[in-house]
DNA sequence: CATATTTGACCTAG
DNA sequence: CTAGGTCAAATATG
């Protein structure tokens, strides 16, 4: 990876600034209210941009990349052709039914990360991200080598509904405002974001101890500037076809949950691009909930992990979100959209917000 | 009372 | 054996 790149960094970099002043551009044809035709193209623009940027990352294969953004995603799973996402957690209900498929992998589930930069304090963002869907706790472990426990949680409706959906939300200890939540399996429950208002979120606990006055409402006022995406950061580290692969990221957050915009959102970046075609069918299947934005040119990203990637389904999507502001740039390379982009799409004052 | 969280014990892959 | 992941009893919350 690093002795022969496959591509040039400058190239990588240049494309990405493209990116960035397409999205630039983008935010201004919005505020101007320019032709939808111009938006789209755009959109379109922008997402060839990073998905060239992203192939060049890919087929570069390393791990750390110049892009500090990048996560790594530990281990590749495959998802077993098995089931969209109930599969692996359940260790014992594997062990029950079949023990021996189960041998060597016990990830088997499509699996992504999301990076979810949640606010400051002073922001008073704490909690600003929900997936829309209900989670319950049910572990939390000190994990070598990082500063903060990671908790466990699963869907609500684990039992009700069988949806074996679970999410791993650890915090970042170089940047406390980031969260890392790695997702695994898909929803099949039929909560998806769209009714459940979400409940507590994950990092609810903190919020509970540190602040809770200065949170979300707060946001809810300042409305469109900080409210959460500020910057946009799109990682992608390991992606795998897989059908199945659920709904990659849900662009965190309780907003999404209890808004309807985002639909509007993704029917721009489907319609622009056949590049998410792909994942239309998730993107669109009320389990996978609604929000998710795939960033995924299917095959061609894929594989480059190198290893087993196989074709079952290693995806390991990051999407990180900073809520921080202007100047988080990022200097080198991090993609980072600017604001307004995501403004225009996503009204932040639906009640419940951010909760 | 029902449901969610906490937390130490337990299980398993590597 | 270790670290990561899960279970489940105890506890907290509404």
């Amino acid at each position: 990876m690093d002795s022969s790149k496959s591509w040039d960094q400058k190239s990588l970099v240049n494309e990405i600034i493209e990116g960035l002043e397409l999205a630039k551009q983008l935010r201004l044809s919005l505020n101007a209210k320019s032709s939808s035709d111009k938006k789209q193209f755009l959109v379109q623009r922008i997402l060839s941009s990073y998905e060239k940027a992203l192939l060049m990352l890919k087929c570069s294969g390393s791990p750390q990349s110049p892009i500090g953004a990048i996560t790594s995603v530990p281990e590749s799973l495959m998802s077993a052709s098995a089931g969209p996402c109930c599969d692996d957690n359940n260790r014992s209900l594997q062990d029950r039914h079949d023990l021996t498929e189960v041998s060597k992998k016990r990830k088997e589930m499509a699996k992504w990360t999301e990076h979810v930069t949640r606010a400051s304090s002073e922001n008073g963002i704490e909690g600003a991200h929900e997936d829309g869907h209900c989670w319950r706790k049910y572990g939390q472990k000190d994990i070598l080598g990082t500063k903060h426990p990671r908790s466990y949680y699963r869907c609500t409706y684990r039992n009700s509904e069988s949806c074996w959906a679970t999410k791993q939300v650890q915090r970042s200890d170089e940047d406390p405002t980031v969260f890392e939540i790695t997702y695994k399996g898909k929803h099949t429950c039929s909560h998806g974001r769209s009714s459940v208002p979400p409940p507590p979120s994950p990092e609810k606990q903190e919020r509970k101890r540190h602040n809770h006055n200065d949170t979300y409402q707060q946001q809810q006022s300042q409305g469109n500037q900080i409210s959460f995406p500020t910057n946009l950061r799109v990682n992608t580290e390991n992606l795998d076809d897989t059908e199945n692969t659920a709904s990659p990221f849900s662009f965190t957050s309780t907003s999404f949950g209890c808004m309807n915009n985002d639909d509007a959102f993704l029917s721009l970046m489907l319609d622009d691009n056949g590049l998410l075609d792909n994942f239309n069918q998730s993107l669109l299947s009320p389990a996978a909930g609604g929000s998710n934005y795939y960033f995924e040119p299917a095959s061609q990203m894929r594989n480059i992990a190198g290893k087993e990637q196989r074709s079952e389904s290693d995806l390991a999507e990051i999407v990180s979100a900073k809520n921080s502001s202007t100047n988080s740039s990022i200097p080198d390379i991090d993609f980072s959209l600017e604001p307004a982009e995501l403004d225009s799409y996503f009204p932040f004052d639906c009640p419940g917000f951010f909760l």
